[in-house]
DNA sequence: GAACCGTGGAA
DNA sequence: TTTCCAAGGTT
């Protein structure tokens, strides 16, 4: 890894030193940190391209030539690993097909077909943007990266993704993955500074082929997926596979570089009421509307939220781990039971308006949080309850007495 | 420019 | 159990 004299041969080298005296054309080599030589891009470029048409996973918005889907994608690949897209992808297009269909669609639908994949801001820009596609644009998405920036939800990265992917722009993407690569490649350490995302940001670009090669081939497009997939199964965080790498003879570091500093985590207990009710042959579980006003997950539902001093002692029904930003909660569900859960029911810390019955049958369609969407999944109550559903209904439903509710919790016909 | 916004699988 | 962090954008 060290090296004398800061650089690397680069490129072809046709001089040839006499010899007593100084090369005659001096070797053109690249420091630690600086840019990559126009003869090291060209091989850059080829050796990616080859590697990336041997080992391009199959993901199912390649090749996709509609560019609503290539939109849906990348904002839903936004921070978020390609598994947890690829469960909500399929969903997500069989409810919303057309970039119309989405925009006539009631927001809480989109955020239940969001359920799970975090960062719901995304889901309501990318409803709010398919409106306003719908009621100015004609409801055609913007053809290049300048314009489609102006919508909401579509940044720096996703204008250039789905400029470059559906209709061969050459522009550059820079996501976490692109940046990794090209600060190894390149030796610049990471600095969270403009300058800094400016170096790589240049690099990307000057890395890009300029125009597609012809007919049916997307240069640019292809180039940045490449890009992306070798930080994202080769040059990675951590433990990169420099053995697997096409590009490691032009690589400064072979995987050494700083990364950005990362706030700490921290741990919590959290704790939720599961309450069930049966009427005739309906069940319906008790669910807490977060407020219009929080900041986190506003307006969607969540199982009813307990204080940790009820709780105490306590067996609960399920424990789970759910992280949310930095912090890991780890989360007990209990059900209410018989008469001296009294206590526990008046204790759930919402108000009575902010409760509602739902229909365990009808819960997909509701704006779950994830970890509501989690722990009824793993209670049974949500989708697969035929065989285990019975015996969650005699232990935790019956007990659910009116007289627990008497503070105005309105159970008309329990 | 920094803080904030969710999630879960892997180590 | 705790840590790490992923195809970012908005405010």
């Amino acid at each position: 890894m060290a090296r004398v004299g800061g650089g690397r041969l680069a490129g072809m080298v046709t001089a040839v030193a006499k010899k007593t005296e100084k090369p005659l054309v001096r070797l053109r080599t690249r420091g630690a940190g600086e840019a990559l030589l126009l003869s090291e891009v060209l091989a850059f470029r080829r050796r990616l391209m080859q590697w990336y048409e041997e080992h391009a996973r199959v993901l199912p918005w390649r090749g996709v030539s509609d560019p609503y889907r290539t939109w849906v994608s990348e904002i839903m690949l936004q921070q978020t690993r390609v598994a947890a897209v690829i469960e909500h992808y399929h969903a997500f297009l069989a409810k919303f097909p057309t970039l119309v269909s989405l925009s006539l669609a009631p927001e809480a639908s989109v955020l239940a077909a969001w359920s799970g994949l975090g960062y719901y801001r995304r889901a309501r820009m990318l409803h709010k943007a398919a409106q306003f596609i719908v009621r100015e644009l004609g409801g055609v998405l913007p053809g290049n990266s300048i314009d489609l920036k102006t919508l909401p939800g579509i940044g720096e990265y996703t204008g250039a993704a789905i400029a470059s992917i559906s209709f061969g722009e050459s522009i550059a993407v820079v996501d976490g993955n692109v940046e990794r690569v090209l600060l190894r490649v390149t030796g610049r350490p990471y600095v969270s500074t403009a300058a800094g995302k400016k170096f790589v940001h240049e690099q990307a670009q000057a890395l890009v082929p300029k125009k597609k090669l012809s007919v049916g081939v997307n240069a640019a497009g292809d180039h940045n997926q490449a890009m992306m997939e070798l930080g994202a199964t080769v040059c990675l965080p951590k433990g990169p596979l420099c053995g697997a790498c096409p590009v490691y003879g032009l690589c400064e570091t072979k995987g050494e570089h700083g990364s950005a500093p990362r706030t700490m985590q921290r741990s919590l207990p959290a704790s939720y009421l599961l309450s069930l009710r049966k009427r005739g042959t309906v069940t319906e579980v008790l669910l807490s509307r977060r407020s219009a006003e929080v900041s986190l997950m506003a307006g969607m539902l969540e199982l009813p939220p307990l204080p940790e001093t009820v709780v105490a002692g306590r067996e609960p029904l399920l424990r789970l781990r759910h992280a949310i930003t930095n912090t890991n909660y780890y989360v007990q569900v209990f059900a209410a039971r018989g008469l001296k859960d009294k206590k526990m029911l008046q204790a759930v810390l919402a108000e009575p308006e902010q409760l509602e019955w739902v229909r365990t049958s009808r819960l997909a369609s509701h704006p779950l949080t994830g970890l509501a969407r989690k722990s009824l999944q793993r209670l049974d109550v949500m989708e697969v309850r035929k065989v285990r559903m019975e015996g969650i209904e005699r232990a935790l439903a019956v007990e659910v007495s009116p007289a627990a509710f008497e503070d105005g919790l309105e159970l008309d016909d329990y």
